[in-house]
DNA sequence: GTGGTCTAGACCACC
DNA sequence: GTGGTCTAGACCACG
């Protein structure tokens, strides 16, 4: 398992540990029944103290991604592909409702949110959206 | 000057009250030269502490926004307006720019992007966004 | 007798009366035995709180700037010429004395010191100190 | 870390120590990556309430010298060093231009100017500036 | 352990 | 009256 931790993020540490793998859960690369890494071997590799690992693999399994098995660990439960994957769109949601209401509440015109919505896009992912005549 | 404290709001009450106000400046409601209410009289009118709103009112003066008058309390700075409204678009470009890098990154395709983003303006705004045939 | 306050200025009120006063003084502006206005009138004229008038005559009657003529107001001392431009001179040096102690706690080379006494001497006179080719 | 804070100062507390440490990183002492003594040690150590050190901790992040660790404590940023350097040579050139204005509204003769210049200049730094013959 | 936030109450200079 | 500074002590999230 290939996760990477910032100090310079402004999330904190079991957050981001928390969202990785929840990311990797929905990309596949961990795959239901998949064991994940003990907390002292996740906390060496990732250089972070073992208790910010055990808090994010806790909240892991208050979400349903992680359960225990009896003796060996924790693994990736049936549920949690589908479950990462709505939060993912879920999530990409509410930060664009966030920003709609933001731009809402400031007063901007529609036209300028679309202009703004269609160059962050590009920035994003190299290349227009449909509609857009560059 | 109306402003309202939650204390569900996970951000701490002096930043709320300072986005407040920089929210009031930017909508053109403070103009610059207006006097705002002083630290006890607001701290007062929000049931909260003086030093709270001390700390905001000597934040919002480190961004420039109040400036003080000697003796007689704090007013909006000539340059407040411009410098709330920058902020405000620029606001609104992160939190688009995050959520359509969270799209990217969780795979979302393009389409599926757009329709968010307009299931979402729609909702935010009451009406459809140029463009869209509803 | 004409001062002019700055609320910009980040020295207090009354201050700026005082020291405008012994500008006046020492130039000859205001000679010894002129009356100066009353607090009142000084206070309506600068648009200023009385108190804060009132305070500076005080300060400068403690510096034998003023002294109360009886019953009719305040003049200016007999020794109030030569103590002003003591105290001008007196200032100048101790403003000096700041800025190269300021310099060298800061590390700054001798060179690099006269460099910016001659940048700052041209700019503030418009011409070059002795010894300095343009 | 060594600091010093003079109750007679008649600067607070807190900027007396958002100074120092910025003499310090000026100087080198404080290099990019130390780590700063914790808000509570601090505060013991120079007998000060740990808020006033918090206080002058938050001044320093917000000009960009201190950055959190996350849980770990406060270090100096890879920027400081080039920042305080700037903000010391700045200061200086403010004092000196402060001074010389000063002389100049006290009407001193350029020659004056200089002759003070010189004698402070030997004062503070126990040797002749270049082109003084002693 | 760390910093961040908040409250309560005090003293100061200035107006 | 105003803001600015400081102290004391509390609670919180994070590691």
């Amino acid at each position: 398992m290939l996760l990477t931790i910032q100090a310079n993020d402004d999330r904190p540490i079991y957050l981001q540990i928390v969202q990785q793998v929840k990311y990797a859960v929905a990309a596949g690369v961990l795959a239901p029944g998949v064991r994940v890494p003990s907390v002292r071997d996740l906390a060496r590799q990732l250089v972070v103290n073992p208790n910010t690992v055990a808090r994010a693999y806790r909240d892991l399994q208050t979400e349903g991604v992680l359960q225990p098995v009896r003796g060996t660990g924790l693994e990736i439960t049936s549920a949690a592909t589908k479950r990462c994957r709505d939060d993912r769109r879920e999530l990409v949601r509410q930060r664009l409702r966030s920003a709609l209401e933001e731009a809402r509440h400031s007063g901007l015109e529609a036209h300028e949110v679309e202009h703004l919505v269609k160059q962050e896009f590009k920035r994003v992912n190299g290349r227009a959206v449909s509609g857009d005549k560059p």
